[in-house]
Order: C-alpha cells, then structure tokens, then sequence
DNA sequence: TCGATGTTTCTACAAACATCGAAATGTCTT
DNA sequence: AAGACATTTCGATGTTTGTAGAAACATCGA
C-alpha cells in the first residue's frame, strides 16, 4: 500500500453510494452479493452501480466473480486491512504505549445499539 | 457517526496532501505539529495547507489549539476510532468468527520493513 | 439461433473541488 | 501604537466526479 493507492481507496468509499454498497457487503460477509441485488437494495440504477462497484473493485476494496449471468461482489478484507494499516503507520511515533488502546476498533462488533453510533 | 460524517470524513483523507498531513500527524503523536511547520514539512504554500486543514478539522479527523501566534494540530483519535468502527459495523452480519482476524490491524506498530507496505 | 436477463461501456453535463496569490485577521514585541 | 510574524479568508481558474439513459456485450434457456 502506498499513498496513491491510499487515495483511490478512500475516493472509493467517499461518496454516499459507495460506502453504503461498501457497509452492506461488510454485512453480508464472505457471501457477498450479486450485483443486481445491490442495486436494487441501495435503489440506484444498474449502470450507475456497475460504475461504482468498478471503482470499488479499481481500489481493492472488493472483488468479483462471475456466476453465470450474475456477478458476485464480496469485500476483499485484505485490502481493507491494507488501508487501514497504511492510515496508522507509525502511531506516535511507533511507541504503542502513548496511543494503542485509542485504536480499540470493535471490529466484526454489532453497532452500538440504539442510533448509528 | 453516520452515514454523511462518514463520507465527509473519508473525502478528507482521500487527498494526497491532507492524507499526508493526516499520517504526518499520526506519526506526530499527541504532541502534535503547528500549522506552519506541517505547510513546510509536506512543501505546499500556507494558504492551501490552511484550507486543508480546515477540511481536516471540519471532518473531526484532527483538533487545532491556538498557542499564542501559533496553531498547533493533532490526530482526533475519537473521531478516527469512530470511523473505523462505522466502517466495521456488523461485520460478517455480526459473526466476529467469519472474519475477526481479517481486521488485526497493526495499530501502533512501525510500518514493515522495506517498501510502504 | 432467438429472445430474455444481467451487467458494462459510452456519452454528456452539472456540481464539487484543489490550487495559490493577495488581502485581511489575530497576536506578539518593543 | 507600530511593525513583524503566523494563519486564515477571499477570489478566480482549471480539473475531477456523480449521474443516468441508450446502446453494446455476455450468458442462459428453449
């Protein structure tokens, strides 16, 4: 991972419709989707979404097979874990002790209960 | 964190230069940098890093403190501990087992060796 | 091979954004 | 109060991006 690749990353998941196409195959996990279900759950249309799963899939952040007619799109977790590594990088100064529980993510934790915090 | 704060805070970061003063920041610490040594460090005029911070700022991704004539950033932990997490939510629909492992960031660790990676 | 279904490419345009010089604002020293 | 220093705001310009309809492409079932 290097900054440019950084870049296009977190373009990708700037932008309304991608990050919720980006958080609903989080949820979906190692399953993934097919890409008309995920259009029509996010309710864009099918040449808008096939232009935003392309930049998904451009920044590593997910990646597709084809069943058939249907296209499956699943998060790549190792490019996500790449991109978060690359953000952190030498946290204060590689001295965990000054900052390393501040970066207690509850990864794979279901969100806090009531509002979307 | 919701959804717009998300992609307002993904939008900051996915800019060379403010991705560069946001790690340049991360590697600072708590201690933090002052506005017009961070312009120098990255090489960019005062009037655009201004703007850019600002952008940094408004995305809850750093704090500033005036100190006299100075203006000192640092890392908003929270506010980044919150996007990690927004971005995580439910995970793997909630099973930590599909996929915990997947998001062992090294937090706080020197990057490796080598190339930025 | 034909029609149906699912997805992508092409195209065009409006809106948002990065950049940086100049001027303005805030703060210190004397 | 004046001048120096640090930073921000303003203004103008060129570039990038999101959007979605129409057409093209790929795959399947009959």
């Amino acid at each position: 991972m290097d900054q440019s690749r950084a870049v296009v990353a977190l373009a990708a998941l700037a932008q309304e419709t991608r990050l919720a196409v980006f958080r609903l195959l989080v949820r979906a996990g190692p399953e993934g989707m097919v890409a008309g279900s995920i259009a029509e759950h996010i309710g864009v249309p099918g040449s808008t979404m096939s232009h935003h799963l392309a930049t998904l899939e451009r920044a590593d952040l997910v990646v597709s097979q084809r069943e058939s007619r249907l296209i499956r799109y699943t998060v790549n977790f190792d490019g996500m874990r790449g991109l978060l590594g690359f953000l952190m990088a030498d946290c204060c100064q590689g001295n965990p002790a000054l900052c390393d529980d501040l970066l207690s993510v509850p990864a794979c934790q279901p969100a806090l209960a009531g509002a979307d915090r």
